[in-house]
DNA sequence: AAGAGTTTGAAACAATCGTTTTAATCAAGC
DNA sequence: GCTTGATTAAAACGATTGTTTCAAACTCTT
């Protein structure tokens, strides 16, 4: 069976949210994109903030599913960290918009949509719980969520900023090995300032 | 003497970022915010891109002479860089909507404005003297820059994420105190990562 | 005071956006 | 085979945007 047009449209926007960000997007463009109507999109999905809901609910509970599976691992918590910090890199990198876009709400001080809270709470969860782990006995809580924004402010920093590192004559992170050294650095000092 | 209408758009303006960003104005919300007319926005600066080139100049000559002041202290380089970290927290504190501003772009991956650039290149000539004063001899350039990344990751995006981070029930950097030792673990962390 | 050049003001322009309307088309059940 | 409901298509709507027009007002020099 083919694809139907709700699947064709979800699938066009998550597309073209990976290119260029979901702001940017027209629901004119979407619409061409996935061979449909423009109407057809708000017949299906009430408004674009109902569309983005839409996506959001898709990836976000694919995401969640990724990030439970390394918590429940038998590894150990620093390759936990490790595998964690790859594969945040990786979705960061495979959709590019998707992120751009959601960061864009907060700089704009916009509210999240309510779809994208499950990964937060998941991902601050997780991250409590590994660095935790990677920290001696009775390390303050405070320690570690500042340890945990140092982290993921880093990583999602040179992430989102990566062309603008490269064209600033810094390091270029879509170079794979650049990335992985950055990772590497990131994942040393992390553990370094946990432990004093 | 009055400030003249070109002077009381761009004060306006500058007022309007730092409350909600400059994507999210309008022509008209200045004009009224000025007590001028919406004609004299393109009269006097040829169009709303070009009245963000003149806000821009203004404010970057004024943060490129701060750099300077610090960079040409007689501090020892771990002062110079608890200053600049400092400073620059409150520079984005001051006008949050002028980094939301400037950091959306680079999101949206659109060209940041040639008057910012100027104080991209400062920064970052400032951040590599500095760090490569305070790390051992002969640190390679890559480890410089990583570090600098970081850090400044760590502090832009804690800065910029300050509501959302701190609804996400971590830490609120509005909180001057939080702030304070924020910046002492940054700052520590950079240090150490600079010295292995 | 007259006139040239600058600045202002109200209105309209042209383009784009998300959304809605209305009728045509399709699918399936009785 | 007709009817009922879901889906699609083309067009228009209504609001907002940055920009432009053009005449009126102002400013300064002569």
């Amino acid at each position: 069976m083919q694809e139907s047009t709700k699947e064709q449209i979800l699938n066009a926007t998550l597309e073209l949210i990976a290119e260029k960000g979901f702001p940017n997007l027209t629901i004119r463009e979407i619409a061409d994109r996935a061979g449909a109507n423009v109407a057809a999109v708000n017949y299906h999905f009430g408004s674009k903030e109902g569309l983005l809901g839409a996506v959001l609910q898709q990836e976000v509970a694919c995401k969640v599913t990724a990030l439970k599976a390394i918590r429940e691992s038998s590894d150990i918590p620093r390759v936990k960290l490790r595998r964690f910090l790859k594969e945040h890199a990786e979705n960061m990198r495979r959709h590019p918009g998707l992120y751009q876009s959601l960061f864009s709400r907060v700089l704009a001080n916009a509210e999240l949509p309510e779809e994208s809270q499950p990964y937060i709470a998941a991902t601050i969860d997780f991250l409590r719980e590994i660095l935790k782990a990677l920290a001696p006995r009775n390390t303050p809580k405070e320690k570690i969520d500042f340890a945990g924004t140092q982290m993921m402010g880093a990583l999602n920093y040179a992430l989102l900023m990566y062309r603008g590192l490269a064209k600033s004559g810094l390091f270029d992170l879509e170079d794979s090995e650049m990335l992985r050294r950055y990772l590497d650095q990131l994942q040393e000092a992390t553990l370094r300032g946990l432990n004093e």
